[in-house]
DNA sequence: TCTTGACTTAAAGTTAACTTTAAGTGCTAG
DNA sequence: CTAGCACTTAAAGTTAACTTTAAGTCAAGA
């Protein structure tokens, strides 16, 4: 396959692929002319590094992980300690959730006077939350 | 105070405040010299822009809340809307989570022939976690 | 008076994951 | 044979939130 056959199956763009194969994280087996070919089995690939990514894993991570194996078989302790990690997170979000959900119901005449919402400024201030939510928005 | 007072009271560094400053978020009252100084109220606002990162405002967005004012008001809307968010996010994670538990347990012979793994990875794939996963883990 | 240390500024650097751009290559249709 | 279009590369640009660096300023103690 040609790349733009590829970006049009998988959805990520040219640009992109060339990109993660710089990196490592995908292979074409050759070029017709100047142009790389692609085996179908790079969508397989291609939704494995979706899957890590949405996993919360870094490129390189995944790099790691997925090594240049055709049957990648992945480590169950890495996946057990990202679904940890999540976990972590997921109780912070919802801290943070309810937190916010109090501060918008709280009649304190300034959210500055709410010791609720103190409180989790407090936590704020300490980092408690670092990692967590930060960046769960952004991207895009 | 000197920005070091505030630094050692707020854990934020210097030149973070000096950022801060910089885009609006803070303000010092005047110089003594060439040092700024600022008031006690200060840590406050470095407390309530703490709490807006961890709530995943970006500084833009939290410098247009609280703007310049010394009282900020903050409305409750926004933050009902940041909690809505972070609802999604929390069940999109819980997915994630699940997911990565069920791979890890998997029997299948790779990963890649387990019916629940594949699914994961064709969401993965939509986009479906987009955003809310991504950025969770890394700063720092 | 001189030195020191804490501050100052402006500008450049950092990181991740891409995207954009500019200039070039080479099948394929006409 | 030639034009055009899809591809190619290398390099630079993007964004957010900072950090680092280099060069300069100033109040206070010896």
């Amino acid at each position: 396959m040609d790349i733009s056959e590829v970006a049009k199956l998988s959805g990520v763009s040219a640009a992109t692929l060339r990109f993660y194969e710089e990196k490592g994280l995908i292979a074409s087996f050759g070029r017709r002319g100047i142009r790389r070919q692609f085996k179908a089995s790079v969508m397989d690939r291609l939704a494995l590094i979706a899957l890590g990514r949405s996993a919360g894993f870094s490129l390189n991570e995944i790099a790691g992980i997925i090594g240049s194996d055709e049957k990648p078989s992945i480590d169950r302790q890495l996946l057990l300690d990202k679904a940890e990690e999540l976990e972590r997170s997921i109780q912070k979000l919802t801290a943070m959730r309810d937190g916010l959900r109090h501060a918008a119901d709280c009649t304190a005449p300034s959210h500055l006077e709410c010791p609720k919402f103190r409180r989790l400024m407090g936590l704020a201030s300490m980092g408690v939350f670092d990692e967590a939510v930060r960046k769960s928005f952004l991207q895009k």
